[in-house]
DNA sequence: ACCTGAACACCGTTCAAGT
DNA sequence: ACCTGAACACCGTTCAAGT
């Protein structure tokens, strides 16, 4: 409100992310986000292409986030399991956009979507196909949850744990 | 082109549905919708409450195909899957306004949801938790699959069998 | 009852113009 | 290099007015 900052490609995305974090991403308008850097929407394409890579820079962070904490946890499939649900469910509006929004592919950091898939791989025991199903079954159920497609009286802890059961078995 | 249908309900869910099928559900506008029925954006709220109810529409459209094929079927899990996802991404634009999009429950017809849902629990056997994680599975996959996020040399065939026998050992 | 044009408060993006 | 106002072609929705 007081001191103009300099605006960045960094701070674009950090007030991005403020913006998906609070309202969701329908509400991250080009307009909003200048106004929150206290500049005109036109002043945003001097710093970024589009809205898309607005959009990237938010996947990009929740990305390497994600991957940190995923990598932290302990290797058991429940301490994974586990913290794919909490992440999801602490992060409600930046979980769409990491992991089910279409990925800019080319305006992410190099390597970074890899490095992730990779530590998925490594949880589900280091098959590729076996991640993939891993994965879904985690995705599935969180997206479900999130947009709130099970019933409210679902038992989710008991869902989860016949999750953890199954892939165990994998 | 010709001649000037009447506007019914009815006729503003197909032809909202053939724009979703061609377009996606971004390019439903009502000035979109109007056009394609002949009249004008703001006719369509003698009709219709709001976009919402539109979205309504295409959603008991897509639960109750998708019903009827999924019951037709044979039993065995196999059979119920590949339904599943032949219809996912025979449907791309559809399914997710009918399996991801926030359900308009209220504009809903009576219990089709629940009969759809029941159909569901039945093909996993009776138990509602297994049905939940039955259903996270192919939905996961099929969302992964239809937003590009799995590699495109991943092979499919061998992840969907490996679904179906963790399914069929659930 | 059903349709219209005009309007309001929004979008993403471009562009000429300023510094 | 960075920012601006004005503009273009869009949105969903409301409303007074017509039939």
């Amino acid at each position: 409100m007081s001191v103009r900052k300099m605006v960045t490609k960094d701070s674009i995305g950090l007030a991005a992310r403020a913006i998906v974090d609070e309202m969701g991403v329908d509400a991250l308008s080009m307009r909003a986000l200048a106004s929150k850097l206290g500049i005109k929407a036109p002043s945003l394409y001097d710093h970024v292409r589009n809205r898309d890579e607005v959009i990237a820079l938010i996947q990009a962070q929740g990305l390497s986030e994600f991957g940190l904490g995923f990598a932290a946890v302990g290797p058991t499939p429940r301490e994974k399991i586990s913290f794919y649900r909490e992440w999801a469910l602490r992060n409600p509006r930046l979980y769409p956009v990491v992991f089910q929004h279409s990925l800019h592919r080319d305006k992410l950091p190099e390597g970074l979507e890899e490095s992730v898939l990779g530590l998925v791989v490594q949880a589900a025991g280091g098959s590729h196909i076996k991640a993939r199903v891993f994965w879904a079954q985690l995705h599935g159920l969180v997206d479900l949850e999130l947009h709130g497609r099970l019933p409210a009286d679902a038992d989710m802890a008991a869902t989860w744990e016949t999750v953890i059961a199954n892939i165990e078995s994998l």
